[in-house]
DNA sequence: GATGAATGAGTGTTCATTCAT
DNA sequence: AATGAATGAACACTCATTCAT
């Protein structure tokens, strides 16, 4: 479930961090070991009903009745609503670009393969869950919280882009590729990904909503742009 | 608050009009001459506001007094601020599709170089302008006015949709390109479209910001799509 | 369509009235006879609507168009939606009472006839006519128009009440009904009438509204008090 | 506001409850008690707008302000105006119905006594108090809240003409009455009963009021039915 | 006289936030 | 720390009334 855009589910991290703990020391009692959770349940049932739900129709009480928790408990962790939000979002962009950095040192095979696996495989672990809801939280709100952009752009498109770019400019270094700007190419790939991303989130519950197959359609496109840009 | 070339303000369009019709016969009276003019006034005042600030942060009353009139009038015009919405998509996007359907009809040249020029032309005539804003708003709101992305689904994305589509296959039936699904290559092309869009209004306040030319990178999208698409 | 509670539509008076003139000058035009028209047509417009939506579900605007003129209009004749209230409610409290006086003075037969008579015959004769709205409306508003209620009293309630008075005079002193009194008797009377007519007016979209035969009701009432006042 | 016996309000209820545990049970904190006044007090307070007002006339923001709260606690109780209305009917009319219908059972006498014993005490428990005013405002309020007047009929006219069958029915059963159709013969009852509620509350400001002595006519009202219904 | 475009005061309802317990 | 009762600012929409034409 982790992946580019990370997300990891607050509760089992601090659940890990607990256990841990718990291994050691002589196990405190529930209440305790709750109060210790509660920020992260709330977190968890925020990003639930905001990926879900949308931002502003997301009730800070429901917030806290899904984290079983009443509102002014909420508020004794969060101080406002649009704190809420901005934890919300940082909480889940925990960096796993190493992973993917990772795979792309050791992947074998052709450059165009690397592209279709990058594009397909974010499908898989990301954009088919709800950790794509993030993004389209991120964009939707961008003009209310111009700050959350900005960690976004930190944490997830810079490390992106970057990634994508190497992975051009391996196939331009070994011949794969003609020589040309990687870093305007990168767009065209990344185009792909938030195309999926706002045809999942945004328009739901639309007739056209099936005339894209995610899977297919990324596939496609890394295929045809590797065509673009190969060596002729 | 108009565009590079085809974008015009609803206001000066009823204004041309008026001053043509003014030409030949006497000048109704003002007051007819204002009713004619304010929805016109209303729905260009709307989307400056709706773009810039968000649909929901948006009073009616600002629209209303942004476009010199009291509450009351634009409930004269408009049944509801749902309404409103779906008028500015209509007025701004919608409207352009008999003009986008019928160049492509006296297009002359490639279809690799008709590719080029409508992701260029929308550009210059929507994305450069405001009414580009309206894509965001849409995809932001989502959630909250289904409705809406109903409106926009029949209005915009589908005319768009089809509109590409029949670009296409020109190319296909021609011969300049290979026979493949034309219904999902159109996706690669609008995902740039979307991409562009999100990125303007999205992450505006953005450092990496200036690293899209968009007009750049469109025309490089065109190219590489239609590089891969070509017959082999 | 007379009768007691008294109800003359304004058009046909307001006609009535044009064409005893025009039978005497020679016809104006239409405009003109229209222009004279118009009071009577928009308070004709308002009784109808006042009783069938309620005064204040009923808005100016349907008036005026009702009637066939604009809402400027009407506030030409009429001040304000108030004054067209109480102006409705005076123009249909015509005094028809001496025609009702005239058919107790020729009445043959027994007073328990002449009971049963007057409330069956205020049934046939207003009380399923639209007329019986007049009441409905008076008794709704009541509150928010004091002044209505005054001039209701005056030309309705109490014309009616002495004519039911005196029939029951007229039983006693032929020693067809006991000794008692007849003022106060009057209530039981028409305590059905009303009855009838709240349960008409306001409990129209009622399952139990079918429970309730208002000719049957009224004829029973007058021969179940008839017996109770019967010398023993 | 309290009437000659048995109109309660809601208030001075929940207080002798909440005295009559307290002298057992140390007091709950101040909070929670106010919790369980507050929908008594709001009810109150709504009872005493609605009727002295008008329900439309009435802002929900006065009944909160008149029971000592903001408005926003009183959504905290009611969903709505309309369903305040509702709980104001329920509270102060439908509530009597258990009491009345034991009444009923133990009831030793007459069925005629019976009779002028259920109209009399009506007018003592809720016809001279604020609790009659709600049957004027569902007849005034009818066409605009169809969904009251639905509530209205199923928990206080239904129950109440069960009620007064059920009485006559007595009679008829045990050859104080000769046999007639007891449904239709409830009319002739309740129409003294609405008669009395219209004229208290539509002819407030009128000089015939004091020509009708609610007691007194209720009381001849009952024995003149009763009379007439009696086996000769 | 007649029109109808324009007005703007008025109100039910929501919900983030506070704070006494 | 936790609760949940209370708050009150905010906002779309209606409609009687006005007045320039």
């Amino acid at each position: 479930m982790n992946g580019w855009v990370g997300y990891i589910t607050n509760q089992s991290v601090i659940n890990m961090q607990t256990t841990t703990i718990s291994s050691d020391t002589p196990v405190g009692n529930k209440r305790e070991r709750r109060k210790e959770a509660r920020p992260g349940e709330l977190l968890d049932a925020a990003l639930n009903l905001f990926v879900n739900k949308g931002y502003s129709a997301t009730k800070v009480e429901d917030v806290a009745a899904s984290a079983g928790v009443s509102k002014g408990t909420l508020f004794l962790y969060f101080p406002s609503k649009e704190d809420l939000f901005k934890a919300v979002i940082r909480a889940n962009l925990a960096e796993h670009f190493p992973t993917w950095n990772q795979e792309f040192e050791e992947f074998q095979g052709s450059t165009s393969e690397m592209l279709e696996y990058a594009l397909v495989s974010w499908w898989q672990r990301i954009g088919s869950t709800d950790a794509s809801g993030i993004t389209k939280l991120v964009m939707s709100e961008a003009n209310n919280f111009p700050e959350v952009v900005q960690f976004y752009d930190q944490e997830v498109i810079r490390p992106g882009h970057a990634l994508f770019k190497r992975i051009l400019q391996r196939g331009i270094d070994c011949g794969e590729f003609a020589t040309f700007d990687a870093e305007q190419a990168v767009h065209s790939l990344v185009s792909a990904i938030l195309y999926v991303n706002m045809w999942k989130h945004s328009l739901a519950c639309n007739a056209l909503q099936n005339s894209l197959s995610p899977e297919t359609f990324l596939r496609n496109h890394a295929y045809l742009l590797a065509q673009g840009w190969r060596r002729t």
